[in-house]
DNA sequence: ACTGAGCTGTGAATATAATAACAGCCAACA
DNA sequence: TGTTGGCTGTTATTATATTCACAGCTCAGT
């Protein structure tokens, strides 16, 4: 796997243990609300399928906060975490396209607990222009580059057509934005000094099948 | 990274090969609608954002299909590719939960394609059972082993709340279903003889937001 | 105080994935 | 027909990720 590590405190955290940390700290979150102040690392490895080793390695890699008889502190760890992944703060998404999927994520409550708003709304349909959906104001397309820096926006959301797609992320590239989640099933181009991030619900599907047709258990 | 790898004809496919195979199909089918018969790895390679070596090798674990000199041909590769993901043939899928994120995924019109038909939807609220939702009919979550059969449903799709969603998974696995795709942000238990591949967006951004604080580039 | 059970953090060992590099082939062309 | 350029498939190499296994610590129970 093409694995850009980043540079921490002389240790590199990698992709995949930026993946598990999600996961961790979501199962976290749950340990907290159920009152649950320590706990040991294989209790929450088996919590997340996941070897207890890997665990302790992945926390590791930010600095220790294991208690050696007591275990993870559970709220702590809940905020290094957070602190870790930026989601501390609330920062604000753009999101492309208020078609089904659109307007699902816009209705979506989940994100702002995990420190995100969908802040702004863009399509290119004139019915929708000009609307406000779910308390936010729909813009049109054109009007991103006036309009992206009002929000103050790092990470944009594509779920429109994939139309002019490819425009779209350069111009996306150039208005600053650092992060692209893409649910357009179709190859974003590759930009410098933004990361992007590819949701193809087709292709998990087909994951699962290869699996299911290969017999692999 | 967890690997469960495959057998195939000796040699081994490991998941995120298949993961990369969706890519490369989804380009190549792009390449068939614009006429192209012939690609040379390289050229796919960086349409994919890959090495040109891993492209060959991905390729290789199935046998090898590039002409020396013309390259890979298009179209063949496709349904080779199609074959191996087990998605030649259409596939009924069951959905789990008509709320914004079901519905939004109900509308769809891109699953066909590639080979995939959510033929039943399942909810709780008694508003949505017996209504047909896009031609589907929308029955109660507690029918499911009665009406699961009739559909020859071997992937499940949870868009639902998370209540019960622990007990759902188990009933789903006893009704046979093989693959489950989860968009709930929330852990499900090991299934033995199931895939599960969770879908967490807010992990996605995390992702992203982890890469634009940590200035990964 | 002392012992023992059980935890974390981590070096060492292993397993896996990505890359480089090249042998052998084919077609085109002189 | 001989030669050359550029391609694939694959082997060798390197880089990365995971797992093992244990030193060293902490506390509970005596």
């Amino acid at each position: 796997m093409k694995s850009k590590a980043i540079e921490n405190t002389g240790k590199r955290i990698s992709l995949q243990t930026v993946e598990r940390l999600s996961v961790y700290r979501k199962v976290l979150e749950e340990l907290h609300r159920n009152g649950v102040e320590y706990v040991y690392s294989h209790q929450l490895a088996e919590l997340v399928h996941v070897g207890s080793a890997q665990l302790r390695r992945d926390l590791a890699t930010f600095g220790s906060f294991g208690n050696i008889s007591k275990g993870y502190p559970v709220h702590a760890m809940i905020l290094t975490i957070s602190k870790l992944l930026g989601t501390d703060t609330l920062q604000n998404v753009a999101l492309f396209g208020a078609g089904n999927l659109g307007r699902a994520l816009l209705y979506y409550r989940g994100f702002e607990e995990r420190g995100f708003r969908i802040a702004v709304v863009f399509d290119v349909d004139p019915d929708k222009v000009g609307r406000v959906l779910a308390g936010r104001r729909c813009y049109h397309e054109q009007e991103l580059e006036q309009v992206l820096p009002e929000f103050n926006v790092t990470i944009a959301v594509l779920a429109c057509g994939p139309e002019s797609l490819i425009g779209l992320a350069h111009r996306l590239s150039k208005a600053g934005v650092r992060g692209i989640l893409n649910f357009v099933p179709k190859q974003l181009p590759e930009l410098k000094g933004v990361y992007t991030e590819n949701i193809d619900i087709s292709a998990k599907m087909e994951k699962l099948s290869f699996l299911y047709h290969f017999g692999g258990f």
